[in-house]
DNA sequence: GAGGCTAATGACAGCCACTGACAGTTGACA
DNA sequence: TGTCAACTGTCAGTGGCTGTCATTAGCCTC
């Protein structure tokens, strides 16, 4: 009983999940190298060495490969917004939940990409408009996701209370305008990330009540 | 000189709007009475006599057909922004001329189709993932247009203060949030619109100050 | 460790959205 | 009325995506 392997991967697994993987990081590789339109569905696949017919059986479609690694980092935002302690409002939830994400993203794609990557493939998703669309479309799911997990902790109907639905709606919408300002800019670090988030989370309540031409 | 035609739309001029208008008409009715998916491009030219390749002409795709109704909306939109006085706080501007939309909703679609028709079409798009997609993707568009026009009423430079951006894209998404439960709900009346929207509207400052379990 | 079961794959045919190229038709205008 | 240019139809082709079916290759049992 020398370097036993106690949940029993499996062969077959293993090789699923080795195809998954490679078929992702070549779909990845291509996309930002020579662009998404550019890109057909044929070349990932002969990259790999399977057929088109197999990149089928893996993702939905060309988009599914080209919005898998913020689907990675998406869904530890959600788990993370749940593992948020009960005594914190909603809005510092949703906060500490993307400060955190930011923080550990590198440790979450490693075994794809690096995260120099990561940023190139979401400037590929910015700029090309199919990608985008998809994206805002999984966005709007998510925070459908986390306007349930806010609901719960809070004990309300989201039935009957928008509020779930709104405070969601414009922490996702802080953070689009977030995510475009950080494309557009230079700084590329984590960091730099983080300190965005936080300074235009904080501007959301001065944008609203109006009275800009006095203020900064 | 008797009931002159003084622009002179010209013969060729008609024709064209006219096929443009069949067109869409025809899309519209395809897509609400049997969906999106299972309407072809081949079958909307068909209705209206014209080859496939000339509805691509006169639409970049099955998608632009789709949302072309809607974008007539939304272009009124954005000039009702535009053309409210100068006087009026950011928000408040927004927030009359959503309202003022709904209300001339009828006479700015009717060359096209009903107002029951533009309701129908837009649950079709809700519920047409690839069309939600190309809608929330249009959908950030236009906020980028209506931030403009924000920033040059208030005399604010975009690329240096965020709040027109970040004003823009919280009315958007309590726009978005409206849509769908008034889509969910019974009520399709556009009173019950204008009514939904000043509500959620007025909700947007107690969401985002938390304490949700004390209020309401 | 041979054979049966089943999941994974490849090969093929086909649908549909969309595009480029070219030729025919029809308003516009001198 | 004839010329020009715009509009359209036809045809061929690309690429994303799906259904089908035969083949391969782990897995499990006896």
């Amino acid at each position: 009983m020398e370097t036993t392997t106690p949940p029993r991967p499996g062969l077959r697994e293993m090789k699923k999940r080795r195809t998954h993987d490679e078929l992702l990081r070549a779909a990845v590789h291509l996309f930002t190298s020579q662009g998404y339109e550019r890109t057909t569905v044929d070349e990932i696949a002969e990259a790999v060495d399977v057929s088109q017919r197999t990149f089928f059986r893996y993702f939905a479609g060309k988009e599914e490969a080209a919005l898998a690694l913020e689907g990675i980092t998406v869904g530890r935002f959600v788990e993370g917004v749940r593992a948020r302690p009960a005594h914190e409002a909603p809005m510092e939830a949703l906060r500490q939940a993307v400060l955190e994400g930011w923080s550990s993203l590198s440790e979450a794609i490693e075994s794809i990409a690096s995260v120099e990557q990561y940023l190139r493939m979401y400037r590929v998703i910015e700029s090309t408009p199919v990608l985008l669309a998809a994206h805002l479309r999984r966005s709007a799911e998510t925070e459908e996701a986390i306007a349930r997990v806010l609901a719960e902790r809070e004990g309300l109907d989201m039935d009957a209370d928008p509020r779930p639905r709104l405070a969601v709606a414009v922490f996702g919408a802080v953070m689009r305008v977030t995510e475009r300002q950080w494309i557009t800019g230079e700084d590329y670090s984590l960091e730099g990330m983080r300190e965005l988030t936080s300074r235009y989370l904080d501007q959301v309540g001065p944008a609203l009540l109006g009275g800009w031409r006095t203020g900064t």
